[in-house]
DNA sequence: TATTGTTATACTCTATAACTATA
DNA sequence: TATAGTTATAGAGTATAACAATA
């Protein structure tokens, strides 16, 4: 019961340990809800830039979810090879690759978003409601302040 | 630019996207903090609970921590290896091992906890001062609800 | 039978260096 | 020379099943 001489405080009040604790909730959550898909947390979030920024360069999605580009490829190899989405020459610069729901893709998109609300109904319950998501966003986005995503969400109507 | 028809949030202002940037951020700084100390988090975390709880078995710590049983030996073997910490036959169980820092365990964790310091001030600098940390814990807390961990918090002096 | 610690194994995510083909 | 995508590889962390020793 904390009864030692260091300066340390007990790991289960330091940041880092609940951080990592809670990540990992949330994630399990996902993976139990997105099972019935065979989708991993990093192929939704591939799935769901795509569908956001359609066209755009593989590098320019990568980075935007913080993926390093060498790890996106077998991500798009595998959403590839399932036919959810697919990679395009690009037409002035043919090194690049611009990358795109297909059809089918799209139709699964659709199914994601419901299984998503399901998931974060679940998360919002646990925190309390809404205005403590917006909360727990608004103190993420602290920490990661410098970390610049894709410029995306000034556009958004905000419903969340 | 958020242009698509779906239901779906943009990745940017999801929950669960931005908790595993947060985390990979904090826990590269504890890397570059504790390099010198050759030193990976989970490696802290044991020796951090070790000290608060010395003479605990070794499933109960690891429990403690969230650290599966199975994936918590080679822990503890390399802290063991490193002349940080040992096991101890039970003298009740003797199944069980209990957990101790050596002499020059407890005199690496004096030397942690300064480390820690400056790992944990970069931390709430990006939050914007302590009370934006206790309200950061205390809504993972909310999300954490259900997932015990050992009863060595209500000893605290509680600044949260 | 159940529990403690252990081994073996596999999967996910992350990181770096080096290659290729274009620019 | 620089960039886009790729390959190969390594390191963390996590998860499950099965085993030996002990209870």
């Amino acid at each position: 019961m904390c009864v030692d001489r260091t300066l340390l405080p007990c790991m289960t009040s330091i940041l880092d340990h609940k951080l990592r604790r809670a990540q990992l909730l949330v994630f399990q959550d996902f993976a139990g809800t997105f099972s019935k898909l065979r989708l991993r947390p990093a192929e939704f979030s591939v799935l769901a830039m795509i569908a956001k920024h359609p066209g755009q360069k593989q590098t320019t999605i990568a980075e935007g979810l913080g993926i390093k580009r060498a790890n996106f490829v077998a991500l798009m190899d595998s959403l590839e090879r399932r036919g959810l989405a697919e990679r395009r020459k690009g037409e002035h610069d043919r090194r690049s690759h611009s990358l795109h729901l297909t059809e089918e893709g799209t139709r699964f998109v659709e199914g994601m978003a419901q299984l998503w609300s399901e998931h974060e109904d679940r998360l919002v319950a646990r925190l309390g409601g809404v205005e403590n998501r917006e909360r727990l966003i608004a103190l993420l986005d602290k920490l990661l302040c410098g970390a610049a995503p894709l410029a995306d969400d000034p556009d958004q109507p905000q419903a969340h």
